[in-house]
DNA sequence: AAAAAATTGTAACGGTTTGTAACGGCGCAC
DNA sequence: GTGCGCCGTTACAAACCGTTACAATTTTTT
């Protein structure tokens, strides 16, 4: 299962193309507290930025296809999300650069962690007085676990935001059960809520798409977190499952 | 009554081939009111962490041997004890690298004594207050005897912390009992309270699950302390039961 | 449209949990 | 002590579930 902490400081996204600065960071900054989400390249950004409540963005400056700075100053067009920025060390024009984006803040690499997290508190600190504004987006999407579902786009990623390729009827059974959490559904039910089927003599098919589902995002299937077992009942969805609610701008 | 769960500072392990820093810091730390045990490289640990309740590892990252890093990966594996890794200060370290392993925080070396006490008390204060109660559920423990049942996860862990094999059935009927301490329950009553079946004609099955609970819970399944038989009424769970929000460990 | 791939359905095996019956022990009333 | 009924437990049967393997079906590709 999934050691994910309620988040008491926040949410952060660090977007590095450098996948063990990402792995790193992600470690380091969980375990002082904040929930991270990782991204190799900008093109992820908007999408989670969509799908998550994100307070504050770790950003390099030295990214594969668009910059960090031409993604800074887009993103400054349309909020004020607090970004730290990491640059490389060298010349010195790179702290007039990562400020001329519109960054809170900015270290150089190599750096070190304990710093880092000086400055992403001290950038928390002062944004957190000033009303944030809201980034664009919409689309049911639910939250459970380490995952999103998003409902209008039908797909499931994970935290990392990597896809997760669910079959049409899997997707459904998910679905079903994200928006009942907590609530015991019989076989029954599930076929009827699926593909209202109702009364088919033979339903092992639901056990065996529950089977495959787990497989898919239970991290021990054996032992599954999400979707739990009721003998004699049917399965039960056990997540907190939050629905992403925009605040209007 | 019994171990008071209040360690006043906890109990410490330091893992140096450096004899002098083991020293070192064991006189510091002892002053600052830890108890330390030392020890010179990694063939140890295992022993020590069976036989003492230690609540923090300080780990050298360069040790004879296996190195921190390796030895702190295979601990996470099947422990979250928290780590302070002692790095090396320089080049590469500066960076993370110690964190590859899950440590929870790390400090090169030569440090300052009060900085690693202080990284040491922060790491536990934040070890201690969000104990992986992570998963869903708000935590509801019932404790009594040498157990503790976990509401939310529907687990049984014994002082130890080692899980139990309960059924569903039979955690279900452990719950029923252990919220209604010294009050005789029929067997009628335990059918209702356990699936809401009322009436049913044999009932000798709640026997058996009584029968097979006892062997599981009780120290002599011969002598039940827990769940006592009332001749002719039904049984009784007599054991004060405390009611815990946190869950330990 | 044929072929290939992916998805879904069905059956069957094995393991676990639960239900039932039956035997034997034990307490209690007389 | 004896008899009766309650209880614990053993042994076995039934129900239930997870999964594997493969067949049927649908979708996609060529």
């Amino acid at each position: 299962m999934g050691t994910s902490a309620n988040a008491p400081s926040g949410h952060l996204l660090v977007v590095d193309d450098d996948q063990e600065i990402c792995a790193l960071l992600k470690r380091f900054l969980t375990r002082q507290g904040f929930r991270v989400t990782t991204a190799a390249d900008g093109t992820e950004i908007e999408q989670i930025l969509a799908d998550w409540k994100i307070d504050l963005l770790i950003l390099d400056l030295m990214l594969p296809g668009k910059d960090g700075l031409s993604i800074c100053r887009e993103l400054r067009e349309k909020s004020n999300l607090p970004v730290v920025m990491l640059t490389v060390m060298g010349e010195e024009n790179d702290r007039i650069k990562g400020f001329d984006g519109g960054a809170d803040d900015y270290i150089a690499k190599p750096f070190n962690p304990h710093e880092l997290l000086a400055r992403i508190r001290a950038v928390l600190r002062r944004t957190r007085l000033a009303p944030q504004a809201a980034n664009a987006g919409d689309g049911r999407v639910l939250r459970f676990g380490t995952w999103r579902l998003n409902l209008s786009l039908r797909r499931l990623q994970s935290e990392n935001g990597t896809l997760v390729d669910l079959s049409a009827s899997e997707f459904d059974l998910l679905a079903t059960f994200a928006e009942r959490p907590q609530q015991v559904l019989s076989r029954d039910q599930l076929l009827d809520l699926t593909r209202g089927q109702v009364e088919q003599p033979f339903d092992r098919k639901i056990d065996m798409q529950v089977s495959r589902l787990r497989h898919k995002i239970e991290e021990d299937p054996k032992h599954p977190d999400l979707i739990q077992t009721v003998r004699g009942g049917g399965y039960v969805f056990t997540a907190k499952v939050e629905h992403n609610e925009k605040p209007a701008a």
